[in-house]
DNA sequence: AATGTGGCCTGTTTGC
DNA sequence: TGCAAACAGGCCACAT
């Protein structure tokens, strides 16, 4: 499924290709695809249709295109007031096609581009799990005065959809201070604030067990107990591996299309922890022990540790 | 107010 | 063999 360095892989190969090209057509297919734009088919295609993408940008697993509105023939660049979300959910892709090609099996919108010579004139939403969808929202100045997330031409505004969340590890703003204060604040397990997205965002639950096991920290450490140290190995294991799978999906920048291939395949094979139950731990092996990778349930999601090197906490005291 | 839980979705895998 | 249940999980509405 898509998790941040996925959503960053799509941002980048997204920009490539729709960047100043103008909205001229748009083709709901299921509109469930785009249920949280609240008022209905008609006005989130009315929103787009005539539009120009200024930027993409994302912070987190959500991503935006900044809109500028075509008025009387000139495009108003300077103040791009709204803008199209994308949320790929589990299973969402966004692909950029030729019309020729026949439509995909769960294709749910069709955005049509002005056309541009050796560009794709299709960018294509495509979700078969229905998590993810599109919608129109305002951006609205970001809280901390920096831009509103990732992108090409940094605004100093963001989605409003998206505004509740924090900054994701991988952003140039983001605060390890910042993220600590709200750590310590929380009274619950350290997975659950890990997955928190107004704590920290961008993080799901594979990349949250992969960043635990390499800071040796277990899930249901109690958050008030992190000392700042603890915390500092937690941050820069979470940006360590999600830069070494977002190294891993960057291959696939020259591509036609925009790559979202559901599995994280290749990258599958550099996981320690999630997806392991029954397999050696390997710095335990590498140390001479053999333990083995556990499964357990927690929030309704499988989380994996290494009893030994991840312990659990005894009597309340770390 | 802050924290925790359930449900949305459907293709694939597992189990009886 | 065949059907049903479990599973995947980000996010939000709702409950406590």
């Amino acid at each position: 499924m898509p998790e941040l360095p996925e959503v960053e892989v799509v941002r980048r190969g997204l920009a490539r290709w729709v960047r100043g090209r103008t909205i001229t057509a748009v083709d709901v297919l299921d509109a469930r695809s785009i249920r949280r734009h609240g008022l209905g088919t008609e006005d989130f295609i009315g929103n787009l249709e005539h539009a120009t993408v200024m930027d993409v940008v994302r912070r987190g697993k959500f991503l935006w295109m900044p809109l500028a509105m075509d008025t009387l023939g000139s495009v108003d660049s300077t103040l791009p007031k709204v803008a199209l979300m994308a949320h790929l959910g589990m299973s969402g892709q966004l692909l950029m096609q030729d019309p020729h090609v026949p439509d995909e099996k769960h294709l749910k919108v069709r955005i049509c581009l002005s056309p541009v010579d050796g560009m794709p004139e299709q960018l294509r939403f495509v979700d078969q799990r229905i998590f993810g969808g599109l919608f129109v929202t305002s951006l609205v100045p970001t809280s901390d005065g920096g831009p509103g997330g990732l992108g090409e031409t940094p605004l100093p505004e963001i989605a409003e959809e998206a505004s509740h969340i924090a900054r994701d590890p991988l952003d140039p703003c983001f605060s390890f201070d910042t993220f600590y204060r709200k750590v310590k604040s929380r009274k619950t397990g350290l997975k659950r604030a890990l997955l928190d997205q107004s704590v920290i965002s961008g993080i799901g639950n594979i990349y949250a067990d992969e960043a635990l096991w390499r800071a040796r920290l277990h899930y249901a450490r109690p958050t008030d107990t992190l000392r700042r140290r603890d915390a500092a190995r937690l941050v820069q294991a979470a940006q360590e591996v999600m830069n070494a799978a977002l190294a891993a999906g960057g291959t696939s920048f020259d591509s036609l299309y925009v790559n979202v291939n559901g599995d994280s395949g290749y990258f599958a094979r550099s996981l320690n922890a999630y997806g392991r139950a029954g397999e050696l731990c390997s710095r335990c092996e590498a140390a001479g022990l053999q333990s083995i990778i556990k499964r357990e349930q927690f929030m309704n999601r499988s989380s994996y540790t290494c009893p030994v090197c991840q312990p659990r906490p005894r009597n309340g005291r770390w």
